[in-house]
DNA sequence: TCAATATATCGATAATGCTCGATGCATGCC
DNA sequence: GGCATGCATCGAGCATTATCGATATATTGA
């Protein structure tokens, strides 16, 4: 009985997307995340537990909450301009970006060389909503 | 240049506290954190995204948000009603308490031989603003 | 075609975190 | 006092993750 025993299959799936857009840019949780009940209106299940703490868990690093916070602030970013802000590594800073792509919270669009990142913001506001907020928010 | 290389003392400091309290009860992170501006205001400074992220991560595991939710859907929870729902030993459950009190989302109260639980409700409101929640929420 | 640039991926390492059995500690009851 | 109970802590095992150097891939420009 280990952790997260119930995780859904949501890789691999990234279909009609350019050949040079990585897969993380494209593949969507798509887990119905989006119709579940809010935390504090009842009893959590596990696969809703497990989809809330995976969009929580990219969220939960000081790097990446600052990476968003300069992609919110500028409304679209190139990669190269991170790496000095954030202080890491280009893979550093690109393993980042992937995590928040994967969760949903970014989107990359590549443009020649330059790969380009905004925020998705849908995504913060339906984690606010899990979070308690109420609907009109 | 480790991960969260700044991150100021919150810890021992439990004073005034009965000594049957456990610590994990009482210490806040006070570290000014409802002060921090949202995350998509303006780009997140070190230490504010250090706070931040210590406060996601404890949400970010399905065990503790279903948990956190078991709390809020009854608004006093004891400890031992945990185990079971939860599917986890009693070490465990007690973990996992002591890391939503360690970042202030549950209060315990001790009540003779038990613990109560219950919601630190300013906290998850707190949290909503960081993520762009706009101000009367 | 070739060099330069921007980014993604690989491999390795160190740190962190989840889990549980064993144990310690405090409380309540007899 | 003695025992049972509820919870916290300890220690270990195992999995996950953050980080970076090295390398691969893709695009641009000459």
């Amino acid at each position: 009985m280990a952790k997260g025993g119930a995780e859904g299959g949501a890789k691999g799936m990234a279909r009609g997307v350019p050949k040079s857009v990585p897969k993380s840019m494209a593949d969507e949780l798509d887990s119905g995340w989006h119709c579940s009940p809010s935390l504090v209106e009842a009893p959590l299940g596990v696969q809703d537990a497990c989809d809330m703490a995976r969009v929580l868990a990219a969220l939960a690093d000081p790097v990446r909450l600052r990476l968003l916070s300069i992609v919110a602030s500028r409304s679209e970013v190139c990669s190269c301009d991170l790496e000095g802000p954030l202080g890491r590594s280009q893979p550093t800073v690109s393993h980042h970006t992937k995590v928040l792509a994967d969760a949903g919270l970014l989107i990359g669009e590549r443009r020649g060389r330059w790969t380009w990142w905004r925020l998705a913001p849908d995504r913060l506001a339906e984690l606010r909503r899990l979070l308690g907020a109420r609907p009109p928010d």
